[in-house]
DNA sequence: TTAGACAAGATAATCGATTTTTTAACCTAC
DNA sequence: GTAGGTTAAAAAATCGATTATCTTGTCTAA
């Protein structure tokens, strides 16, 4: 695999002793930032950001110049970083790209992906299932979602396409995790991922991609709500 | 525009006084990597780099892990910065993700494009074409050239397209840009700009895609050329 | 009253030195 | 000879302090 993103960034779980402590800053507030732990807009004090995640100015400045480049922070010359402003026209936007690319991905996807593939998502989608029945929505839910999209797209054969696509659901949940949750478009949601499983299995290229324009759109309509509600 | 780089990595020209150390670093390492002239696969000595770059430790230090997001880099922790290796599945990946995402682009630019844009075309075929007849195929063309393509799919309305466009700019020029001119090939791409732009005032999409494609599959036979005379 | 100048404090950026980790050379035991 | 272990040198990462820049509040002059 080709790899520009720090060994932390690709890295699952929790880092390990090797990872260094501008890639566990980044990790951290990557995640922070995907999950709307920050106010949209928002000027970063560093000194503050220091204290937070107990990291001294070096590695942590670093990690803010990773974010910035990967577009999860706005980074001013001589004065600091900001966090990016959320609007209806990116999100617009964001999702659109999200059709094309992803709808793009799992028809290349489901060209070439082999039985191991179809052992995987097998295995993504159930442990995504059984974090819908414990009612866990929180953090390990959100983890598993992302491994799952991760899983559906992977055999797409284009390593540039997986990475913008990584990028936008960083972004698409900037919005989408705006506000609490919304148990009933949620189920639907969720029932939306073993039917593309299902489809996928069956090779069925073109319903798998109308079913994840749906699932996208469906998604979207969430956001936009949030996003609406939240302002 | 909702700009996620530093201001310095959207500036045409040199960085004014108002440029942080990082920026300029950025910028101009950003430039050299796209020239080739770094060996692929290389491991950055930072220090020669201080040295080089005329700039302390830090700024340095800041703006590689910029790079390294960005996808110019690669980054191992505790082992540095490596210019990343080239090869042909990527330059593949590379040309076919360009086909997809420009070809999109295009069409949308002619559909929103106004008259400002035909404005801005025109004058931008014109400044490259007068460093075609100059001869000059050296750092002027390569900008001018950028600043075109650039120029065609900007009112695509979408910042997220546009931003992948250009990295894979980036990334496609490490390879075009390994070897010396190819005057044949060359002035049959450069005569392709300008019907580029004919069809694109003349708002014919599809035609203009067309064209779009063929221009990037000679392109991308160019730099395969380079890639393999390069091995 | 208000635009502009100025100064003081806050914040960002950078530097030089230190600590940590990796790399490579060498040695020893088998 | 070679695998495994030790150590010295090199390189990467981080820290603490300094310098440069911006921001804010206050004052002055029109």
């Amino acid at each position: 695999m080709n790899n520009y993103l720090p060994t932390s960034a690709k890295s699952v779980g929790p880092v390990g002793p090797a990872g260094t402590a501008s890639s566990r800053v980044f990790d951290h507030l990557r995640k922070d930032l995907v999950g709307g732990r920050f106010v949209a807009g928002e000027k970063l004090a560093i000194n503050a950001l220091k204290e937070r995640y107990q990291v001294g100015l070096s590695p942590l400045r670093e990690a803010l110049n990773r974010l910035a480049a990967y577009g999860l922070l706005v980074q001013e010359n001589q004065r600091g970083f900001r966090v990016p402003k959320l609007s209806r026209d990116e999100l617009d936007d964001i999702a659109q790209m999200r059709l094309e690319m992803e709808g793009m991905a799992l028809e290349r996807a489901i060209a070439n992906g082999d039985s191991l593939w179809e052992a995987d998502l097998l295995a993504a989608a159930h442990r995504l299932k059984r974090a819908d029945i414990t009612l866990d929505k929180g953090e390990e839910w959100e983890h598993l979602h992302t491994q799952f999209h991760r899983t559906l797209v992977a055999p797409c054969g284009s390593v540039w396409l997986l990475r913008f696509i990584e990028q936008l659901h960083d972004q698409f949940d900037r919005y989408r995790r705006l506000g609490p949750k919304m148990p009933t478009i949620r189920q639907e949601l969720d029932e939306q991922h073993h039917q593309l499983v299902e489809l996928a299995l069956q090779r069925d290229a073109k319903a798998a991609r109308e079913l994840m324009d749906d699932h996208i759109h469906k998604s979207y309509e969430v956001a936009l709500k949030r996003y609406q509600e939240h302002m």
